[in-house]
DNA sequence: TCTGCCATGTAATATGTTACATGATTGT
DNA sequence: ACAATCATGTAACATATTACATGGCAGA
């Protein structure tokens, strides 16, 4: 139940389209909770019908009209209550890692290069993030106005470090995982091993 | 895509039921691909009408009876090319940091308490796969068989430190989360802010 | 027999993905 | 008129979650 949230909390920094929405989830937002454009549209629909938004005026409900919304007193009672409420933490699913483990059992053919390539995509990620950290919380320059970050910019700011030191650590595990296959090349494995990790 | 070739790679390791499968997707094959006992039983009913495994005889097809599954040829096959195929890291969903992003908004009411049990939760996590490794991954005394690592052993091995550094990364973040959430107490804030992060 | 557990399964719902359809606007 | 693009949406399907149903077996 986080997509609502997620668009609530967007709308909440700024009253936009279903497409502005989408394209926000492209960059900031879908950081850390991806969604597609009709995933959006269909929860702004269920949005709208409880009462947690509405559109702005301006739009007339045809089709191919650009349609504005705005998050109700509703909406943001429900975004408070859903941050102060519970909720554990996701089992991890990894793909990447269960071929690995695929790979025990049934040679790692074609593996290094997959490797590889996760690698790239991770140090662009990485990089994408620093430069948005060196942009937007740069460290305040001697001199400059006394006012610190604000609580909700260094919220930001440690929402961002998670992303980071995600993508670090998947380029130093890649990297190792890379170093240790190239020590010793791919050879079909043992049928069976142990089950514990 | 990849629950079918989780359960191939677990029936591969060890021929067994939808229980047994079940329990070892709460432990070892679990800590990076999560499943209930009603996916498993739907797939194990998909994969064999594919002709990827099978019952084996003892078990006759009543609803109470144990019902034990194999690895035929063609679901080895269907493992192995997955296995050398191509599929981008998925894009990161996590709800906590969507959470923090909306607290920038609409305040951090309740905020640091679930922080506090988030790191909780990963540090016993990260207990239990320290203790994995030290049980499984012992490094060879001196003096020991010459025999090192297999294959296998070292891409199991991968595997779960890559679980243990994801641990260990969150229990860095959330720590220092909280020791930032320490020096200044929570406040209403702003209504809005850059869009940047 | 009754209780509890093992084991397999169904049903309903929620969420996510992929492909496609339709109208509006702008530039040529 | 036409093409390209913006913008909203439908439909079908795939996957995941939650709650519940059914039968077998073992011991008090």
């Amino acid at each position: 139940m986080s997509l609502p949230h997620a668009i609530l909390t967007a709308l909440l920094e700024r009253p936009s389209s279903g497409l502005e929405l989408t394209r926000r989830f492209d960059r900031s937002i879908g950081y850390f909770w991806s969604a597609t454009h009709q995933q959006i549209y269909r929860e702004l629909g269920r949005l709208e019908q409880s009462g947690c938004i509405r559109a702005l005026k301006s739009a007339q409900p045809a089709r191919g009209r650009k349609k504005e919304y705005e998050v109700l007193p509703a909406g943001r009672a429900e975004l408070t209550g859903w941050v102060s409420g519970r909720e554990d933490p996701r089992p991890v699913r990894d793909p990447l890692l269960l071929r690995m483990r695929a790979a025990a059992v049934v040679g790692t053919e074609g593996l290094p290069d997959e490797l590889r390539r996760h690698l790239a995509l991770h140090e662009r990620q990485l990089a994408e993030y620093t430069d948005i950290e060196a942009r937007d919380f740069a460290p305040r320059t001697e001199g400059a106005e006394p006012a610190g970050p604000t609580e909700a910019d260094r919220l930001r700011h440690l929402v961002l470090r998670a992303g980071i030191e995600l993508e670090r650590m998947w380029v130093e595990w890649l990297t190792e995982a890379l170093s240790e296959a190239s020590t010793a090349p791919a050879a079909p494995t043992t049928p069976a091993g142990p089950d514990g990790a």
